[in-house]
This record gives structure tokens, sequence and C-alpha cells, in this order.
DNA sequence: CAAAATTACAAAAACGTTTCTGTCAATGCT
DNA sequence: AGCATTGACAGAAACGTTTTTGTAATTTTG
């Protein structure tokens, strides 16, 4: 069903059929509506592939899905939430989600996916998550002169398009209710260095330190890979030393439930003997045991602002420099922080 | 950088580029060579709308991303796992993963939907996830000669292609363990009815009662959301009966979570007063408290598969009624569970 | 009222491939 | 030698749109 078919059972011109159904100032509001009308009518679709070799554009904005761990087998939970709110954003506006999988986390070959990618014309867009400090791909996207949003942010003198949670304001928060709380051995489970979450995440749990006058001590700072393993291993060498730190705050929810099973395993009880703060507000934080005190984060609703701006971005309507969205922090209490006690400290 | 400005480069025609970059036979092997080296060279990419216009074939492989629950703002994590298997076999072959999100959980629409997209002309080939007893989706595919994978089955008169995890023999096998323990009460916190999943799972709970001529309590079979937070309130209902069940079985670890949270609040010691297993073993099943006795499932892996009939299919290397992949089952006992206590009993 | 401007449509080129058909030389066969 | 076959390439049409340019008829303007 061409368009050529539906002109000629309307009795017009391909150009003209084409122009109504495209909004064109120059046909009669009279036949625009008879066009469309019988356009819906034998369910006329334009080949999205003529469509795109003509105009240029592809209607798809491409993502590509880092894999979680060196192994490469495992994608990071959190994309399925962030891509589910792009999507449902940018459908409504015509658009699609194109994926591809980072298999290795290799940088060169990394350079050599993404202009493969970009040269080849296959999206009008670009999603760039999991943002390094410095980061090669922001560059690259630019001199291609291709739209893009990075979900988290990097160093670049260059202004760019971004949304990103608070990850300085919430770890300052996390690591301020901590010392509020008397503790003053305050671990601090980090995610992997290059990343730049991390080193913002960093930076908030200093200055909560530093805001009243203290400093931190960086033999506590650890970093490694956001998940239950590595939480469990880095939290027992923190536990073994002496003395070891009474609270714990931690870059993810799942680093704090290996956290506390490797507490656990000490006969620690969590919350009173120690404490520890995960973020993420994941939905098992809130049934765990104890009840993991948390920094709120909504991947989906940051993923519907990453879509926002992806769409007015490519209507022309705003300026990279214009957009950025930096989620609000919320800090969940619950139960597995709380005083330093008498018998840690 | 076209193939017109590449064969003008070479001294060659069109036609003859195309053919020697596609693998024809009429071109000698001196010519080909020639041109796939300097096509490297000056960074000749063939511009994909054209070949998808002239050819009709799209490069893509299209998915919808069902909203896990009713509110329609979240999207299941699994799926992270499994289009990462996916575009994981797919991208070496040289298709992408094309990703739509199904806003609603509405019948009518989402019909539309599908068919708007297979008409449309998107993608060459259709992976469809969250399979229902009877899906509509399966004929849509299958009228619009559509070549498709299942993740999960259906009913089915005609064969077609599927992807599944062995759900009757996984909760067969943790009924048999609970009933091995010589617990009798055991309860069942299903998925939704809609989904064929959970009526495998339900086939294979029932008869590991049967098998040994004991008949499971249909009474303690109940439906929900695979959350957290449904698994607590289910499990909170099942408690305060008289009697109460002395084990349960979840049909995610998530379930379990919230099951074991339900418990706990009852002053229950899982693993002893009371039983529960789940299914997935996902990582922070390991890491909780008490450590999830629990199926193991590999989505990463799944994809894998999935990605791979795809392929074979477009390849039509394989008939639909050929690729059938179950993963087997595996038990992963830990210390949620136990003996019936004469306590409890 | 003639000229200019506007309205509403049509013709045709173009986007960059793929593929069908054609051609010419070299080779094989009887 | 004469004819059919094969090998290696070229020409040209076609895929289904969008968009530039063109052109009648109608309306507005001085």
């Amino acid at each position: 069903m061409s368009i050529v078919l539906l002109a000629k059972d309307l009795g017009l011109s391909v150009s003209t059929v084409s122009r109504a159904l495209n909004g064109y100032t120059d046909v009669a509001e009279s036949t625009r509506e008879r066009v469309s009308a019988r356009a819906k009518e034998i369910g006329y679709r334009p080949n999205p592939g003529a469509r795109r070799l003509k105009s240029g554009t592809t209607s798809a904005v491409g993502v590509v899905l880092p894999a979680a761990s060196s192994s490469g087998q495992v994608v990071d939970a959190m994309y399925s939430s962030l891509l589910g709110g792009v999507a449902n954003e940018i459908e409504p506006a015509g658009y699609h989600l194109l994926a591809m999988m980072q298999t290795r986390h290799d940088p060169v070959r990394e350079a050599a996916f993404y202009d493969n990618f970009i040269k080849g014309s296959w999206v009008d867009a670009l999603l760039i998550v999991r943002t390094r400090v410095h980061d090669p791909r922001i560059e690259a996207a630019r001199k291609a002169h291709m739209p893009f949003v990075t979900y988290g942010r990097t160093e670049s003198k260059e202004p760019y398009a971004w949304v990103d949670t608070d990850n300085e304001k919430a770890f300052h928060l996390a690591a301020t209710r901590l010392l509020d709380f008397g503790h003053r051995r305050i671990a601090f489970l980090n995610g992997p260095e290059e990343y730049y979450f991390a080193q913002l995440r960093h930076r908030g749990y200093i200055r909560a330190f530093t805001d009243r006058g203290l400093t931190a001590d960086s033999t506590l700072i650890l970093h490694g890979e956001v998940t239950e393993e590595s939480g469990h291993v880095l939290c027992r060498s923190l536990l073994i030393r002496n003395p070891a730190p009474t609270a714990i705050v931690c870059a993810t929810d799942a680093m704090a439930f290996g956290a506390i099973a490797a507490c656990r395993e000490r006969g620690l009880r969590v919350g009173s003997d120690i404490s520890i703060i995960g973020y993420g507000n994941s939905s098992a934080s809130a049934y765990c045991h104890p009840p993991l005190t948390t920094v709120e984060h909504q991947v989906f609703e940051n993923g519907r602002h990453v879509g926002q701006a992806l769409i007015r971005l490519l209507r022309k309507e705003i300026k990279p420099a214009d957009v950025h969205y930096l989620e609000p922090v919320v800090l969940v209490p619950r139960n597995s922080d709380g005083p330093l006690s008498a018998t840690s400290a």
C-alpha cells in the first residue's frame, strides 16, 4: 500500500497526497481531510525506509547498553527502567529506541563502535549512559553533529545536554546523617573510579566532613562494582580492620545488601552495632532486614526527562546547553542506621 | 560517501561494486578484494535507509517492553539481561534491537500497536515476551509472515519458535523438596493467571502433590504481581489463616523477599518456623537473610538463545517449528527452608 | 480593468541502494 | 571452424517517499 496507490485512489497527485499528510500549507483543508480519512481507511502507512532515504532522518534514537561487569555477560538492571522512561516519552513523538550492546569493556573498540554507529546514520540522536570522568563519546557525537543527551555528567569544557541525579548532594546527605548520629569512622563503598558519578559522590561524602571541620579518613574509601558480591567482599575487608568503621555508606542498595550480609557474618547487628546507608531506594530495600535507609532514585522518571530532552533537541526547540535536569535528592530513613552506640565506639 | 563515489574512484560500475560488496559470484576475486580494500580505506558505509528501501529488509529485530505493573511506570528489571543477551547474539550478524514501550496494559490498543508495527515494516523479526495463555500476538505475527521468537510459551495449535525456562519442572522441584521436608500445607505465591508461565508453574506445583498421592489445597494458591510488595501482602494474608501454611513457594525471588519480611513481622524464623523457596537465583538471593533457597534462572543466557534463534530464522536455516530451547532447571539450596518443625506442625 | 499576488494542485527529480537484464570477450565442445 | 557456454562486468530500472519547481485558476490590488 504505497502513496502512489493512495493518490490514484483519491484522484490526486502523489505530491499533493504527501504534502497533505505532512501538514504543508499549500493544500486545501478540505482535501487534507479527505486524504487523511481515506489513508486511515485503507491503512496507509508511509514506508519508513523510503522516508528515511529521502529525508535523511531515521525516527530512531540510539543507546548502547553497557555490560555491567568485566565479564560482559550482565547488563545493569537499572537500564530497563531508564529505557522504559525514554521510550515512554519519545514514542508519542514518533521515535523508536534502537539499542545496541557493548559486549566488551574496551575503550579502543568502543570508539570504533560509536564512530561506526554515528557515521552509519542509523539514528537521529544518541543517549549516552554511564558517563566517565573524561568521556570521548561526547566529543565524537559533537563532532558528528549528532544530537545527544547524557545520563550522568562528565568533565567537559563545552556545554552539553545532560540528565543526572544529584550524586554529590545525595552522599553529602547520607554522610551528614551519619555524622549527626555521632559516627566518625564512616566508610564509603563507592563505584568504579572512572565513572563520574563515583567522583561526584566522593566529593559529597568528603564535603560532609569538611563542612563541620572534620577530615575524612581516605583509607575508608573503597571502590568496586556496584553489586552485592562486591559490597560483600569490600565490607568484609573493612570489618577485619582495627579499629573497624562504625558506619558504611554504599554506592547502591545492592552493595548495601552485600555489606549487611558481611556484617551479619561477623555477628554485628545492623542499625545498632553498625550503621549502613544504601542508595537507590530499590523495592528490595524496604523489605530486607533491617529495612534499609537509602536515598530515593527514580530511574524511570529520569528516563522520561531524557526522552523529553531528546525530542526537544530533535525539534530544535532547545539548545544542548539549556537541557540540564538534576534529580532532587530525598533521603528515605529506615532502620539500618542509628546513633553511634557506646559498644561500637 | 555513497556507492557511486566509490565506484567512480575505482573506475568500476555501481552495480559491480554493489555485487562485489554483497558477495555475488559473478565478480572476480581480485576485483572483490580491491573493492573491499578501498571501501574500508575511504570509510564507505552502505546507507541503511537506501538498502532498506530497496531490499525491504531493516536489519532490526523488534521487541516491545511490557510495563511490569498496572501503573505502567515500571519495566521488569529482567529485560535488561534478556535484551542484553539478544543483542549480544544478533549484533555480530548485523542486526540491531528496536525497542518499543507498551505504556498501557490494554488488549485492544495492544493489538493495534503490534499491527501498526508489523505492517509498518519497521523490523525483520519480532521478539514476543510475556506470553499469555492465549496470545493474539502470535497469530498476528504469523499472519503477517513476520518471523518471530517468543520468550515463554503459549497455547497454540500451530508450531512456533520459542525459548523458555522449564517452569513446570522448576516448581515441581521446589514443591517436591518441601514435601520431602515433611511439609503439607505448602502455599504458592504465583504470578498473574493470564501469563502462561504462571499456568505451567501451577501445573508443576500440583503434580508434585499428585505424584505422591496427595492433593494440593487450592486455597493456598494465590496470584499477584511478581514484586516484593505483592509478596508481602499476599504472605500476610496467608499467615493470619488458621492453620497457616508451613511453607511457601514463590514465583520470583522478589516475591520471596516480600514474604520473608511478612514472616519476620509475625515473629516467624524463616528456615525453621516456616520454609520459603524463591525463583530466579537473583544476586540478592544469596545475600539476604536467611540466604534464599531458589531456582537457577539465567536470563542473559536465555536471551542469547533467543538471539541465535532469531538469526537462524532470518537466514532461513531453520523452521519455526524446530526452534525450541527449554532452559534446564537447577535448584539452589540455601537456608530459607528446612524440615517441618514440631512447633509449626 | 489590467497587473500582481495568492491558492491549490501537478510534474519530476532526487535520495543510495539492489537486482534484473544485457553485452562482450574468452573458453569449451563437436 | 562454428556454435553454445561461461566469466566478468555495465546499464538501467526500481524501491516509496519528499521536495523543488512549475502552472493553471482565482482573488486581490492600485
